[in-house]
DNA sequence: TGTACATCAGTGAACGCGCGTTCACTGATGTAC
DNA sequence: TGTACATCAGTGAACGCGCGTTCACTGATGTAC
């Protein structure tokens, strides 16, 4: 086993020579995050702070900015994980049900995403809640961010292709929503009319709405198993994405 | 024309003597709550500070405590206003349209939401988004808090009444959602079926979804024309509940 | 394999800032006789 | 109507705290010859 067997191969500087330092600093970089982290679930993001994360990392303040050159960065970080969390886990959801009906595998999509938002609150907060005060996401957001509605997209992409899902009636959309479609249409959903797509960002807002409802407290005394409500919710919601009605 | 004229007969001190401090009182509250507002625009719910609200004021930081007792208690107060100032916008909404189809009445309650969000985005944000770390929000704002999903309901109980929804086919529920769904239908929803109900929490959570989704940055770069998306994703929306299809 | 130099991680002190809340006080406004 | 007292609004200083970020530094790790 030669050392740049994993590298490619025009690599001049050899891996091994880079190994303790650079380890350490991944692993510190990841250890910094993981904190910060538990940190969010305490205090939220506006409360996120450098010195406290590097008090509980165990480090003077000023040591963290060898490995993010701000705050905001520590914070743009802990979003971009957020978003790959979440998408990780709604495309394994996609990959599980391979055989199942679409309106199956789509359910499947939502309630891993609800099982996620539950055991992430604070992550959860961060990505969907109210946007930080203060903090503009840079681009680096854009595409993980965009990983759970594509799987949504690639669902129905499917479903359409297998006539699965039933187009129903169109109703008329305003010229400048007809471009946005056409636009996404092109983009990530070959052949999905109009008229699917609108139901896709239907699903997409109710999931995040009921789950919005359930944990920032909306529901309190008036549902109790959320469980229960949630799985019903989405089954209809789903049924209607695939039949229209 | 008598001082007591707008007070109750059995009013035992004079309303005349009250007015002089009272008067500067309710008005130094209402300016605190209306810089407290502005505020929260530029920082956000966590970045509340009395400090920087007295400031602007043009008092002395202590002097706020003679009108609050804590951050907290203005927090309080701010969020009820915000409860408070959907509810009544919603509640005009559906005082205006009495003659017209259930779904259209829905429809402009639900448009009535998304303006005033629009226009008061941290308000919204306070109340709709993630919720403040640190904070317990008090029993005071459960009232407020339940004015537009109870301004739906009413809008939904009346199309019952008249015959203008149809309940669908009905779904197998869990027992603890039957026993959720009866409780609401008792306390405020008579002779709405379950699925009806549940028709209601799915346009709520929409309506929620759709405007997070908007106002929190998710459709950047693909919907351009805010208004007619919201508007036709609302008109299905609402066809949808009242129809069940 | 050994040495001289360069790179990098982490330290500790400091700057300048803002926060919530308390407290003893002054002076204005309201009340009772 | 006038006076003595009580209530209340607002002041200014203080307590104790935490924050993000910079900077000159020490000492360990890595690199080139």
């Amino acid at each position: 086993v030669t050392p740049s067997s994993s590298e490619p191969a025009d690599s001049v500087v050899p891996t091994v020579a880079r190994t303790a330092r650079v380890r350490a600093r991944i692993e510190l970089t990841e250890e910094i995050k993981r904190v910060g982290r538990r940190h969010l679930t305490e205090n939220g993001a506006a409360g996120l702070s450098l010195r406290a994360v590097a008090r509980d990392v165990g480090m003077v303040s000023s040591a963290v900015y060898r490995y993010f050159p701000s705050r905001d960065d520590l914070l743009t970080a802990l979003i971009i994980d957020a978003y790959d969390a979440v998408g990780e886990i709604a495309e394994a959801a996609e990959a599980n049900g391979r055989t199942r009906a679409t309106s199956t595998r789509l359910l499947e999509v939502c309630e891993s995403v609800r099982a996620w938002a539950r055991a992430n609150a604070h992550e959860y907060a961060l990505i969907y809640g109210s946007p930080v005060p203060g903090y503009a996401a840079p681009v680096a957001t854009i595409e993980p961010a965009s990983r759970v509605p594509f799987v949504l997209l690639r669902l129905v992409v499917e479903g359409v292709e297998r006539g699965d899902i039933e187009p129903g009636e169109p109703a008329p959309l305003p010229r400048a929503l007809r471009t946005d479609f056409a636009k996404l249409r092109s983009l990530a959903a070959p052949a999905v009319p109009d008229t699917v797509l609108s139901r896709v960002f239907a699903l997409w807002a109710q999931v995040l709405g009921t789950i919005n409802l359930e944990m920032f407290g909306h529901l309190h005394n008036v549902i109790r198993d959320y469980d229960a409500f949630f799985s019903a919710q989405m089954r209809r919601a789903c049924e209607f994405l695939v039949t229209g009605r």
